[in-house]
DNA sequence: CTGTTAGCGCCTTCAT
DNA sequence: ATGAAGGCGCTAACAG
């Protein structure tokens, strides 16, 4: 007959409130909730009560007797260390926090894998709903359906595969109008520094750049391309390789701000100047003495805007259903112009 | 007699894999959980119906009859979007991963209001245990006596009042060694532009910077000292105002990231050429034209030291119970020289 | 306005 | 090796 043992004491309950205070435990339940029907005096009497043995609601309990975790949402993404990621969860938690929600953060690395495993947990856990910035292009294990129903945004990607909402920078045009600018500059050979053709980012900032070549009546050379993953270490070689061939890029492109960091570092010691345009802005790059113009967007707003999609399924109480939704963030060249010597 | 209608239908449960086996829930169970005593073709049987029916465990039904949330932990921070928090995080949730548990993470954006809020919050969810970075140097809501005795850890502060682990960096060694090099260097006004007294990095860091000087037999002059929040915009006023003086400081000591970069931004345009020595590690500095150098120390390391004191104290079972710990991370000074012309 | 009843899904305990 | 009973803390539904 011992009752189970928590590891930890489970401390005061609303049963041990209501005892000291004669009254039953739906009593202190109504109180605590704000519900209606309670009179005042003895409203106050149990918040006191409350107050003096320090007790506090078991949203364990009460997110278990409701049926579900309504106050934790999920945010998945590739490495909270990027900036980018960093300011994305900054306006995912913004929206949460203003909807009472809180955000269960966590880093994929890049891994399909990891993301699998950790929007199962997340599932089990039944929070609310998921917002989540795909690893990769395979989607199959997004799906509301295999995750306990619980609603799916994907930010940064627009769903394969599955249906549900989604937000995405305008990767395109972004890196359209980059190109452009260099074209407009005179720079005839442009290289592209980008992310591997199987993420959305990859193959779309590379198609605004191929775009942007062709309509100004140039060819896209090959040699002029790299397509790696967006690590620094990578950029840096790319670009040194670029810049070893016979007829060296006079400008490049890079597809995020890793690669960005790392054609800057050899860029730095480039005898001749090569301009740069990099997709995602860089802390500092004003400071910088190199010629550089960004395509800027408001990161925190990719995660805002993800979070209302995922608070417009959440609180949709099965009536409106309505189609699935897109967002695009703009995007705006932001150009760093090399300062003047002195 | 109508069920309690979840808002989403809580799906397949133990009872259904088991119905359908014409085993008992307990069985389910012990599968699930890989108890020992269960026959392995039950097992198996158990296991591929559960695979077939797209069974998931309903956590938090399961952490709430375990008592706790074993399987989440709480990370309170200022600001998520700066970058030293940012990498803090990943460090606390490399290791809380390792430990098979989630983590919940918020921003106070420096209000202790919001600080006391978000603490009682995860207290209320019954989270194992909780890291924070103070907004402040009240810390009387962070006693574990007060939130049902989650463990606590305190990161980038000591605890005052309270008896919690903590975490946090030698900021007066880091900031007295910059400090003393651009004394060295023949610098005699030497500004300090920091945080508020009443944060313990501010405080510490201004007793470096302070120690050193003395050290040195310089006089520390108010003038040249500005205390402040760490915004970028402040710093900016701070440093313009500094040169402005009759005899503007020949260095700068700045108390941590954003100090530095609104330095920057100001001392980009100096005529005269003013040094610069922060607190926090930046992106790129090795590329900016200006001598600079930096207190760098792992970020990571803070979230995952103060992480690994957090897990020994939730996994203490009670019996080691060993006195408050207490994690210094060490720093180094970085020279970021100014490159030659060319 | 307040109390009683019952049960969310799971796991501990004890019985078989 | 498996099953039956019971309850964690809370709240929906109904009764008074």
């Amino acid at each position: 007959m011992t009752k189970p043992k928590p590891d930890r004491p489970s401390g005061v309950t609303m049963r041990d409130v209501a005892a000291r205070l004669g009254v039953s435990a739906m009593t202190v339940s109504r109180a605590i909730r704000g519900d209606s029907g309670i009179a005042e005096p003895t409203r106050l009497r149990v918040l006191a009560e409350v107050e003096a043995l320090g007790y506090r609601r078991n949203d364990l309990a009460r997110q278990f007797r409701t049926g579900s975790a309504h106050e934790l949402v999920g945010l998945v993404v590739t490495n909270l260390a990027n900036p980018f990621y960093s300011q994305l969860a900054v306006g995912v938690e913004e929206v949460a926090t203003r909807h009472g929600v809180g955000v269960l953060v966590a880093s994929t690395n890049g891994e399909l894998d990891r993301e699998r495993e950790l929007v199962m947990d997340m599932a089990g856990r039944r929070i609310a709903g998921l917002i989540v910035v795909p690893a990769s292009n395979d989607h199959g294990h997004l799906d509301p359906a295999g995750l306990e129903g619980a609603p799916v945004v994907l930010a940064a990607t627009p769903p394969r595969g599955i249906d549900v909402d989604c937000v995405f920078v305008d990767d395109f045009n972004g890196t359209y109008e980059a190109c452009r600018q260099l074209i407009g500059r005179g720079h005839e050979r442009i290289g592209f520094l980008g992310l591997p053709a199987s993420l959305w980012t990859g193959s779309e900032r590379y198609r605004g750049y191929a775009a942007a070549m062709e309509d100004a009546g140039l060819a896209v050379d090959e040699q002029y391309v790299s397509r790696h993953r967006g690590d620094i270490s990578l950029a840096e070689e790319a670009t040194r390789r670029m810049l070893a061939l016979p007829a060296p890029p006079t400008a490049l492109i890079t597809a995020n701000n890793r690669n960005t960091v790392g054609a800057l570092r050899i860029l730095r010691h480039s005898p001749n100047p090569v301009a740069l345009a990099g997709f995602d802005d860089i802390e500092l790059a004003d400071l910088l003495q190199l010629p550089l113009s960004v395509v800027a967007y408001d990161a925190a707003d990719v995660g805002r805007e993800a979070a209302r999609l995922l608070f417009g399924r959440i609180e949709d109480t099965g009536v409106t259903k309505v189609g699935r939704q897109q967002v695009i963030i703009p995007t705006r060249v932001i150009d760093y112009p090399r300062p003047e010597r002195g």
